[in-house]
DNA sequence: CGGGATCCCGAAGGATACTG
DNA sequence: CAGTATCCTTCGGGATCCCG
């Protein structure tokens, strides 16, 4: 997962902490709630359906609940959802090229103030 | 300001809250602390100074203080800080065809519970 | 399995006042 | 003018336990 795409420690957020990583997770396909816990090994349940909440107030993904035992539940990213994927994208490729130069300033700084 | 850019109610953000903004403060040449306090009306010195310090460090700005008095310092993009442009346009493009999307199924939920 | 309910903490950041 | 210094509030999000 977010293979070619720089780490968080870029300065590109899309709403809160969680959104942009659960957009994707969900790029490739719908996936069910502990699917989305799993790659997302920190987050905690509540957190996680609190994030998955508000993206489906937003309309950005769809819930989709099974009337089974035990029970299913399947998220899935909306058309506008997914159009969220090309500004993101562009944020990646930003990281892809300048993300060094920031680090380097960064440990420039560093370096010059002990 | 921000002219043809919608409001920060939009999922994007560049590194913390300010960060985006002072950048499009930024955006039309060099500014003043005072310059970039007045548009930001609600930032207090503080946070503003905490904010163009981290900037500096990440090599996203220069700050150019003159031995005068009163004391004058200037603020600057440098050509790292002003290719942030092009993902944050990306962002704002985005905002201008999908934001009320976004914002109508929020109403839409809202309306369905009450 | 997919959450809900509670409690809690640290850090961001706002308010206010003061200064070289 | 361009900040510093203090204090204080908010609140995102983590820990833990419980449930249908």
């Amino acid at each position: 997962m977010f293979t070619g795409c720089p780490p968080a420690a870029g300065p590109f957020r899309v709403g809160d902490k969680w959104t942009a990583k659960i957009i994707r997770c969900l790029e490739q396909g719908p996936r069910r709630f502990t699917e989305l816990q799993t790659p997302l090994r920190t987050i905690t349940p509540k957190v996680l359906t609190e994030s998955l909440r508000a993206m489906e107030r937003d309309g950005l993904l769809t819930r989709t609940a099974y009337d089974e035992i035990p029970p299913r539940v399947v998220y899935e990213l909306t058309d506008l959802g997914r159009s969220l994927l090309e500004p993101m994208n562009a944020g990646c490729e930003w990281s892809r090229r300048h993300l060094a130069e920031l680090m380097d300033a960064r440990d420039a700084w560093h370096a010059s103030t002990p």
